[in-house]
DNA sequence: CAAGTATTTCAAATTATCTTAAAACATTTG
DNA sequence: CAAATGTTTTAAGATAATTTGAAATACTTG
């Protein structure tokens, strides 16, 4: 890939003391890798969601609980637990008639990011 | 908030060892953050916009530069970077004619937790 | 002002979310 | 066992939000 005809000399140099611009590229993950990574944000990104993240961060809890707690009706509910665990980020036990949902390890490990990031977040909180 | 009428008595059992509905609702991020934390999220739920923060984790960049790396029209390419401006993950300086684009300390922050997240996200890859 | 760089606007296309109604499934009851 | 009840999910269509492409606009330098 050529560089386009006229950029900055500084930035140029800068890029050639990297080994070139195919040599950054090579670090970059890939669009199948970028997908994905894409998709796990997308289920991350409604605070509806976020809110049930968190949630079972706590405690696990079967739909009828989540429902409580959400205020939404059963449909739209599933509607965003389908989400969430086609990102792999919940998954649930049957015991009786209930659904038991809980957080899979990486739903925790995103969780724990964005706890672990709520310092920053604030920090963007303050943002105009 | 009361607990739903039914509810199976260990996950009842589990709550009230917690404080009770109330105090474990306590511990989570309020509307506000949520809505916040949804729109970091959503700034990150693309391809493009991923591989864009990548590659300035690398390496800032001019829209020039930006536009041959992600084969975009510079239209769809200012769409995104004003997408990822508003999330205050990425900045510009202006150079003469070029708007010089790299990561805020918060987008740096976000790319490295994407980073450090790539065993999880790999082990995500995997299922089917 | 001419050329190069970057952004904005606007309508069309795509995708995501929501609402309502019905279906699926396990348990309890008669 | 069939009917009734309780819990959860799915389907279809409506609404809303995001993304795209084309054209127009702004900005900077020479």
């Amino acid at each position: 890939m050529p560089l386009p005809d006229n950029i900055p000399a500084d930035m140029e140099r800068e890029i050639n003391e990297k080994g070139g611009i195919e040599s950054i590229i090579s670090n970059i993950p890939n669009e199948k890798s970028l997908k994905k990574i894409a998709g796990i944000h997308q289920a991350l990104s409604d605070s509806i969601r976020l809110k049930i993240m968190f949630f079972l961060h706590e405690q696990r809890a079967c739909v009828c609980l989540l429902r409580q707690i959400t205020s939404l009706a059963y449909s739209k509910l599933s509607y965003h637990l389908k989400i969430l665990r086609d990102a792999n980020l919940i998954t649930y036990e049957k015991n009786g008639n209930y659904a038991i949902y809980s957080l899979t390890d990486f739903g925790r490990f995103c969780v724990e990011k964005c706890v672990a990031a709520s310092g920053n977040y604030n920090g963007q909180l303050k943002q105009p």
